[in-house]
DNA sequence: TTAATATATGAATAACCGTTCATATATTAG
DNA sequence: CTAATATATGAACGGTTATTCATATATTAA
């Protein structure tokens, strides 16, 4: 069928997108990564670590919320690697998982022409 | 109150963090931005536009699901600057809205090992 | 104009997800 | 050991969201 009008440029577009598109398994990290960092309570918490380690009570004190909703929000991003996690003492201090992160929100923040 | 027995260097951050955290619109836009593509089916989409502009069928054809399913996560990536649409004859067809939209997807590919 | 094609959309349902509350675990102090 | 502090976690509730189904709109052909 000819759905468009311009079959024979569009075939091709259509088969070298279902050739490259990737495997059902990477798609679903990928989403879950971006799911990670797409609720508005966990952005503030990477917001917030750009500046340096912080436990988790001075977390919930620079974001707001309670410490149960906090805690939850770090485990997210922590099982998709956005944060890591260290203990110090009676304290579990956290830290941005690399540089990728920061630079993903940059970007994001340059399509929204968001300066932050 | 002294949480982490780091109060001094901690201070300093959480002022740092609290000052510089986005305003909350700005929040929420990065949020509704990561959210449009953070489902699977519209990164499909997203992946599928990298070889070309394409209609609607092709993009069905393409991605898989019902043409409404389709449409309705188009709107959504459009709502969210992801895409672009024109009109052309009887059809519309859509391509990536601009470079930033790959470039985003590149370095979760990079955070996550992916290769695509 | 009428019929056909391409795309969009409203409503409804089901699955998903963030928060809260209560409680559990882990570390340190005494 | 016990008490206190810091953090995590399970269950439940409420809100959000992706999909489906039916239908509407817009363009072209006849």
């Amino acid at each position: 069928m000819d759905y468009c009008g311009r079959e024979s440029e569009h075939a091709r577009i259509v088969a070298q997108a279902k050739e490259n598109m990737p495997a059902e398994e990477e798609i679903e990290r990928l989403s879950a990564s971006f799911k990670a960092i797409s609720e508005p309570s966990r952005l503030r918490i990477l917001f917030a670590l750009r500046h340096g380690e912080m436990c988790v009570y001075h977390i919930v004190e620079t974001v707001g919320g309670t410490q149960s909703a906090v805690s939850h929000q770090l485990r997210i991003l922590r099982a998709n690697r956005m944060i890591k996690a260290r203990r110090d003492g009676q304290n579990i201090v956290y830290s941005l998982a690399d540089e990728h992160i920061l630079a993903v929100l940059e970007l994001a923040c340059a399509h929204l022409n968001c300066k932050f």
